[in-house]
DNA sequence: TCGAATACTTAGAAACCGGCCT
DNA sequence: AGGCCGGTTTCTAAGTATTCGA
């Protein structure tokens, strides 16, 4: 089948356990292999639709046109390369005439201009293949079905999941969501069927009724005291509203850390009287506790109020997100993602952040720059105030944004994940990836021909690219020392996070890798490399100590722009997705077992989901409440297993007494003692399946990968394959965000 | 010709909420 | 009826990639 042979590619290239002698005679398979690819991708469009008939021919033309465009760039880079291939023949160990290390930012090596980069973002890739067709029939034809689809999904689950309650009710609940679901249904747009704008447009009209503010400083009561050596002392508002800020985290670790207790009291003093920076010289001698108390006791109140207060509540609520939540755009109405100003507190940098603990200030109107039409209904700002400025710029599309003051940096208001902006994107964002599948044999053979460059910046390239394809590692962007807390990618990678062992645990060249990433997860792992990366490896460590840059002729802007040469629109990151979404569709296919129950099924989705979250090294805490969950879990386990004993027990009764005697009542008790033990071994099954689960997702997240790396196409058509119901696999958020998806894939979608 | 600025995606933690159990 | 638990949603920090402008 068509999938073994670009998974079984996959497979090899990735599998670290194998034998690497393996993976070495692999290239030459390759070129083959993917002819065959190609050649089984034709016949399946063979009993496609017409609709992906139509796609096909078109991606076709494309590819055509994108091969011609490849070979040409390869000709020009044979123009390049070619001389020194033929030298690097003989200069292959020759490291003498390579250059020396040098330090990133003081001598930058010059970025040598790509022979033809190809530009010009007209050119971009037009991903939309079948949005020309007419197809008005077709549109309304699959609302339709859309609307039997909704109709059935609720009694299934009925079955599912019967409920305590009447029937009445049971139905009117159903009908209720039915018809929610139906509306939501017929208010979605369906963008994703309209033709794209000119490029770099990314809206017509924009109307919207700006942010939502930061409710007020809310002043303690009198008796609420703030302590300064053991005396109550009284603060004016601002000091005491940024104490409060404290005071709330008392009891979370930051506030026992230097760093975030020293910039937490350098910026409070800043809002402090001369009287009270004149006392209070000493955080050690602050004694915030009866705000922290009273700030808990308030929060208490807040989760016991009466059923209407919080129905109250939950109306008003309701009307700012009706009012602010929602934009104007092009004729539709689109969710905004953060209508809300971010309220005022204590800079929380992840790890060791040198910031952490510094203030944030409150956010006021004439912080704020507003994009929106020209010709729409420009937001109020609250009374009394105005915007910093208001634009029309439809280039962008962020509704509002302002300049945060802790790391100087601009936050941005922009529509929700379901949105058309973001939807749009991130389909692109998909078949650039899927494209890379046609080209990553090609770059790979590239960059391992690259390992014996006399260049020194090729060959540092080649290897970084080696460790971002085969371990889906970050481009790692530079950033500046002492702003942030020192985390790294790929090009950022210093001597001191990798070591180098010629031989580990019985295999060879082995590296181990040792570094915090994004958000400062550490990422471990030791990895046995081709021999010719651990010897460059080894050459850019050659007179280098901690500190210092592994790759300190390349970053990530040179990075990119060699990957554009190769093919246009691909940058590092694509790598990550493609890994993770091939990934993903291999394990499926791998897992997923046709004659398993639906349980088991979505076990295997789960792994296949794990395997791809421990690629990318998506990482939580362990739940805090885990061990709990998982005995009771367990006990539950038990619970059944002894009811299912009891119910066998009963099982063997009746049989006996339906053998001695033979009547109508019998034969029923022992169909009804039947389904019985069913029920609890299947429902045994269902609580085991889960707590394995559970257990291998201890320290695992598994959201970020399906929300940020997985074509969502590949576990729409596993469902639809597997006659899983997709509500089992994504949450409503989730089939929001992916309602293109949704819309688009069916069970024989290929990645 | 860089470093800075800009715009956007990706990330884990925390808050929230609703269903289930006692 | 209330509290607990787990999934969902919200929040905002921290990345990537590209463009801008001194």
């Amino acid at each position: 089948m068509t999938q073994e042979t670009a998974t079984e590619d996959h497979d090899v290239f990735w599998d670290t356990s194998k034998d690497k002698q393996e993976k070495k005679k692999k290239p030459a398979r390759k070129s083959e292999g993917k002819a065959a690819k190609e050649k089984k991708n034709e016949e399946k469009s063979g009993h496609k639709n017409k609709k992906e008939k139509a796609k096909k021919a078109d991606n076709e033309k494309k590819e055509e046109t994108v091969n011609k465009e490849e070979a040409k760039k390869k000709k020009d880079k044979n123009k390049v390369n070619g001389g020194v291939s033929v030298k690097m023949e003989f200069e292959d160990e020759d490291f003498a005439s390579l250059e020396k290390p040098v330090k990133k930012g003081k001598k930058r090596v010059r970025m040598e201009e790509a022979e033809d980069t190809v530009k010009s973002k007209k050119k971009k890739i037009k991903i939309e293949d079948d949005k020309e067709e007419p197809g008005k029939e077709k549109r309304s034809k699959k609302l339709d079905e859309k609307k039997k689809k909704i109709k059935k999904e609720p009694k299934e689950e009925k079955v599912d999941k019967p409920k305590k309650k009447t029937k009445e009710e049971r139905d009117a609940a159903i009908a209720l969501k039915v018809k929610k679901k139906e509306e939501e249904e017929a208010a979605r747009w369906r963008w994703w069927e309209e033709e794209k704008y000119e490029d770099g447009v990314k809206w017509r009209f924009l109307e919207h009724k700006g942010p939502v503010f930061a409710p007020p400083y809310d002043p303690l009561p009198p008796h609420v005291k703030f302590y300064y050596d053991g005396k109550p002392f009284q603060l004016r508002l601002p000091a005491e509203e940024v104490a409060g800020f404290f005071a709330h985290m008392l009891d979370h670790e930051y506030t026992t850390r230097d760093v975030f207790r020293n910039n937490f009291f350098l910026d409070w003093r800043k809002e402090m009287t001369l009287e009270e920076k004149t006392v209070i010289t000493d955080l050690s001698k602050c004694d915030f506790t009866e705000m922290h108390t009273y700030f808990k006791a308030k929060s208490e109140e807040r989760k016991n109020r009466s059923k209407e207060e919080k129905l109250k509540l939950k109306e008003e609520n309701q009307k700012i997100v009706e009012e602010f939540g929602y934009c104007l755009l092009d004729h539709h109405k689109e969710k905004i993602g953060n209508f809300k100003i971010e309220p005022p507190g204590l800079f929380r940098g992840r790890g060791d952040h040198p910031k952490q603990g510094m203030l944030k200030k409150r956010i006021l109107p004439e912080d704020i720059i507003i994009n929106c039409s020209k010709e729409s209904k420009i937001p109020e700002p609250p009374a009394g105030h105005k915007w910093k400025e208001v634009r029309h710029d439809n280039t962008v599309t962020w509704l509002a944004s302002w300049t945060e003051n802790v790391q100087g940096l601009a936050k941005y208001i922009m529509l929700n994940a379901n949105s058309k902006l973001k939807g749009e994107k991130d389909w692109e964002k998909y078949e650039v990836a899927r494209k890379l599948k046609h080209h990553v044999d090609n770059i790979r053979k590239t960059y391992r021909d690259n390992f014996k460059s006399k260049e020194m910046k090729i060959r540092q390239r080649a290897v970084a690219l080696y460790f971002i394809d085969k371990l889906a590692l970050r481009a790692g962007n530079e950033k500046e020392e002492g702003e942030t807390a020192d985390t790294v990618g790929c090009c950022s990678l210093r001597v001191e996070h990798i070591k180098l062992y010629p031989e580990l645990d019985g295999e060879n060249h082995v590296v181990e890798f040792d570094f915090l990433g994004k958000d400062s997860i550490r990422y471990y792992n030791k990895v046995p490399v081709e021999k010719k990366v651990f010897k460059n490896l080894q050459l850019f460590m050659e007179n280098k100590q901690e500190g210092d840059d592994l790759f300190d002729r390349l970053n990530t802007p040179m990075l990119n722009k060699h990957l554009q040469s190769l093919m246009e629109g691909l940058t590092a990151k694509v790598f990550r997705t493609y890994n993770a979404s091939i990934t993903l569709q291999q394990q499926l296919e791998e897992l997923t077992d046709p004659e398993a129950t639906v349980p088991e099924k979505i076990l295997s989705y789960n792994r296949a989901n794990r395997a791809v979250a421990i690629l990318c090294n998506h990482q939580r805490a362990p739940p805090k409440t885990f061990d709990q969950s998982m005995a009771n879990l367990r006990t539950k386990i038990e619970a059944r297993k002894e009811q299912m004993a009891l119910v066998k027990k009963e099982l063997k009764e009746a049989k006996k007494q339906a053998n001695e005697s033979d009547s109508e009542k019998l034969r029923k008790l022992l169909e009804s003692k039947k389904k019985a033990l069913q029920r609890t071994e299947e429902q045994i099954m269902k609580l085991e399946v889960q707590a394995t689960d559970r257990e291998e997702n201890k320290q695992i997240a598994l959201s970020t990968s399906k929300l940020n790396y997985l074509d969502p196409r590949i576990s729409v058509a596993w469902c639809k394959k597997w006659n899983v119901s997709l509500e089992k696999i994504y949450n409503k958020t989730l089939r929001d965000k992916f309602a293109w998806a949704i819309d688009m894939a069916e069970s024989d979608f290929y990645f």
